[in-house]
DNA sequence: AAATTAATTAATTGCATGAATAATAAACGG
DNA sequence: CCGTTTATTATTCATGCAATTAATTAATTT
């Protein structure tokens, strides 16, 4: 299986970028199998490389998870940012403006093999109440939900804060649910095509979810 | 740490009911720790039991798995359908009837700690495409879900039947993520006040969410 | 060109895990 | 009351895993 000659110890000649790669490997890996049902040796077998290279660039498992999820949660967050910055520089703005912002940095994840993968992660640390993830998620989302939060609360201002808390969940695990599907629909159809169709279908989703009123 | 005098070998005097415990104690590591991140000895140690009694029962981890999941997810997939029937039984419905008639047997669960423990169970298991979990879902989940699809679509004809999938899915996505959500809200606020007012917000935003329309 | 640093493999260590088996004791059936 | 079945603990075993250290070789610095 896969049995090539026998490696050469010490140094190899050339550069191999190999921090990269064993990210994405671990990128694959994690959204597959979660954190604790990943190997180091499996990340490693990914690439033919010695186990110990993970250690090497990443001391540990745990720090080898956060760089993971790092990576791309501070783009996503930062243009989250900054799409928000933009529309308040604009003046005024709608809901459908507000959850296009929102969500579109996300979606531009599913456009490649490991954007995906990176939602499926993501979607997957959601669930997870483990110490570490917890305070990740916080680190990386916190601001700009609460930013998103609050813009929204402006636009619904008969709202009650816990409502728009409420309704930003929902929000949250619509899309990353969604997006991550790696079930039926995305499988087979995972053109750009259907990643702006389902980008277009969660916005209108989303809108009417928050203009919606109770009772 | 919690040393009690040496366990007597050989059956115990009287009855323990160690299988509902097992399962109870085994719902709740892995809703908290998924299924790879929990270990058959911690189960045990819950209930101060010797490791082999999982084996006893459950034959495998695997399994173990799968009966949990059964356990509350059979009840919650005919209630839904049960609920479907009499709507239709009834003559004409909503989206609205539909949609509360779907979350409302989930909704339900969130009013006790082994529910809580369930529904974060079942929202991780949709993140994982690992063999098992995947057909367990399906075999648990399918039928209902579909004859849900067939009954939203019946009322909103002029979508197309990618367009209703989109959306259940971002209504099962909401639902999970929210109903399961450990963090702030539903952490402070469990009364059955809140559970109710999740619910009804939940309601609202997916009634919204399927009657408007992208563009 | 010598010394130092960087990047890799090899080998080992110690611990946790799932599973299997044997031993023991209560309950149950005739 | 005697044999069988049921429910439990004790013990063992092989595996797999994360982490560490030593050896090795290329690259870089001086």
């Amino acid at each position: 299986m896969t049995r090539g000659r026998p490696k050469k110890v010490g140094r190899p000649e050339g550069q191999t970028n190999l921090s990269d790669k064993l990210l994405d490997a671990a990128e694959l890996l994690f959204a597959e199998q979660g954190y604790s049902g990943t190997a180091l040796r499996q990340v490693a077998d990914k690439l033919d490389v010695n186990p110990a290279m993970t250690a090497y660039y990443f001391k540990n498992k745990e720090n080898l998870f956060r760089e993971v999820f790092l990576r791309r949660g501070l783009v996503v967050a930062r243009q989250r940012l900054e799409r928000l910055a933009a529309l308040s520089a604009e003046g005024s703005h709608t809901v459908e403006d507000l959850a296009r912002a929102f969500l579109e940095p996300s979606a531009q994840l599913m456009g490649t093999r490991q954007g995906r993968a990176f939602l499926r992660l993501h979607a997957r640390l959601h669930m997870e109440p483990e110490a570490f993830s917890y305070a990740l998620r916080r680190e990386v989302y916190d601001e700009s939900t609460r930013a998103y939060a609050q813009a929204f609360h402006r636009l619904l201002p008969q709202a009650t804060e816990l409502q728009i808390f409420q309704k930003v969940s929902l929000m949250v695990g619509a899309y990353l649910y969604a997006f991550s599907d790696t079930n039926r629909l995305a499988e087979l159809a995972k053109s750009q095509n259907a990643t702006d169709d389902l980008l277009d279908t969660t916005v209108a989703f989303v809108v009417g979810g928050f203009l919606s009123v109770k009772g």
